[in-house]
DNA sequence: ACCTGAACACCGTTCAAGT
DNA sequence: ACCTGAACACCGTTCAAGT
């Protein structure tokens, strides 16, 4: 349904992993950055088959129209493709974030909300989801262009104010109050922190079997319990089904990521 | 005072960083031990130096006694050495946390300290801690011997069992009662998911202004807080001064890390 | 101005020879 | 049995020539 070529429609549902949303390009600029997400795609899929340790430049070029020349007028070097990748999943993030915004609930169902849009990410797009951690490495990094470090940068604001909007309106509605000594940027990093730790933890309870046996399939659900009553935001957990909430955001915003889930497990 | 080489009168506080705890050695088996460690401490050097992206098999050679040939016969590949390297980690990890035990104090106070030692050994070892990061990596995974991977499973278990201790000594206590549908080990996957978040984003402000800008100085502690007052774990933070409790552990059980983590600064 | 791919150089890795 | 380092092979990266 959402093959890593396949869009819906026309309607770049899964698509839309490019810059281009606030400028307006030339048709030159538009064709080069066409050209960069046929590369991202096909080293998306040559990871998929072969895996990160067997990428090379020369197996991207070979599965390309392109020459390595060409890939190197993109990529500074291997490891720029990978935070290239990095910097997709951000977009995509970015996205289903938006979309996480527009449940129509109370400020923390709207939280929720938002860490449901990041798991359902880590499961449609594992691979991408693994090269934001890769590309979160000193290794990676040390060898990404200053560009597109900046370009992440960048994203990743974007995404930091899209959970500011949240948190705000938590404040506003009178659910959450800043205990003493907190400020939205704690939050926003105790969400952040928490998102990011169960997510790499989990990506790598395949290779981990102790972080496998104390999985479960509610965990990540249990640890945003957890830090949001921690903060006191209201209602708590206990005094609210969550689980439902989780489900509901799932049927009326995710229903098609959820569907698409499904296919990847048969 | 704990410089790369260096250990303190042969205490051995911070060089307890190989597995030769449970098993008597042979001599021969000592000695390789001892290489490995020789070698590992010139990889990090290197890293230091260099980064990671300058790291070559031949430099580390170079810089050791002894030839490429025997370099692989302790790594088989340049990603091995990262996965050593983060192993190191783990075991440097596992000796804090059983001082970290020893803590005098209530059973959230305990946890707390094990938060301590988790903050302080990512601000003594970066550079190792780096190397947990990065060997969580699928694109170092793939090239690790089975074998590390294993050793690595092993430590982190470890490592669990230790924690594990710390949570039923809150259950026993009863400061800690666990809410409906939670386990140990979700309570353990909490933690350590917060714990290797917050690490993770912290080590990563240096290239991201983002994270930069969100980051305070007691972020971790106000994480573990929020946290921890989610789990309903007494007595709460409004109860009770963690701030102080911090000091306290680094004082008492910590002063030496502390007065190393200074010399750092300078 | 951009693309090409042969050529280069730098490692990662191996293995025949040595001890 | 283990160590050595020359040799090999495989990329990552560049750049002179082509369009």
């Amino acid at each position: 349904m959402f093959g890593v070529t396949g869009c819906k429609g026309g309607k770049k549902l899964f698509c839309k992993l490019t810059d281009n949303r606030s400028t307006t390009l030339t048709k030159k600029q538009q064709a080069i950055e066409d050209r960069e997400y046929e590369l991202l795609v096909i080293a998306k899929a040559l990871v998929v088959e072969e895996g990160f340790a067997n990428l090379t430049m020369d197996k991207i070029a070979a599965a390309s129209p392109y020459s390595k020349g060409t890939i190197y007028n993109h990529f500074t070097s291997k490891e720029d493709v990978i935070s290239a990748l990095g910097s997709q999943a951000l977009l995509h993030e970015i996205s289903l974030f938006r979309r996480a915004q527009t449940y129509d609930g109370l400020s923390r169902e709207k939280v929720v909300a938002m860490h449901v849009a990041y798991h359902l990410f880590a499961r449609i797009e594992p691979i991408l989801s693994m090269c934001v951690l890769t590309s979160r490495t000193p290794w990676v990094i040390e060898k990404t262009s200053p560009e597109r470090l900046a370009y992440i940068n960048r994203l990743e604001e974007e995404l930091v104010a899209i959970t500011d909007a949240i948190f705000a309106r938590g404040l506003s509605s009178h659910d959450l109050t800043l205990p003493e000594g907190m400020t939205t940027d704690s939050i926003i990093f105790a969400n952040w922190s928490m998102a990011f730790g169960s997510n790499a933890l989990i990506n790598n309870a395949a290779n981990s079997s102790c972080v496998a046996r104390i999985l479960q399939s509610q965990s990540i659900l249990m640890n945003i319990n957890i830090m949001l009553d921690g903060m006191g935001w209201l209602p708590l957990s206990s005094e609210h089904d969550y689980q439902q909430v989780w489900q509901h955001i799932e049927e009326d915003i995710f229903s098609d990521e959820v569907a698409y889930i499904a296919t990847l497990k048969r």
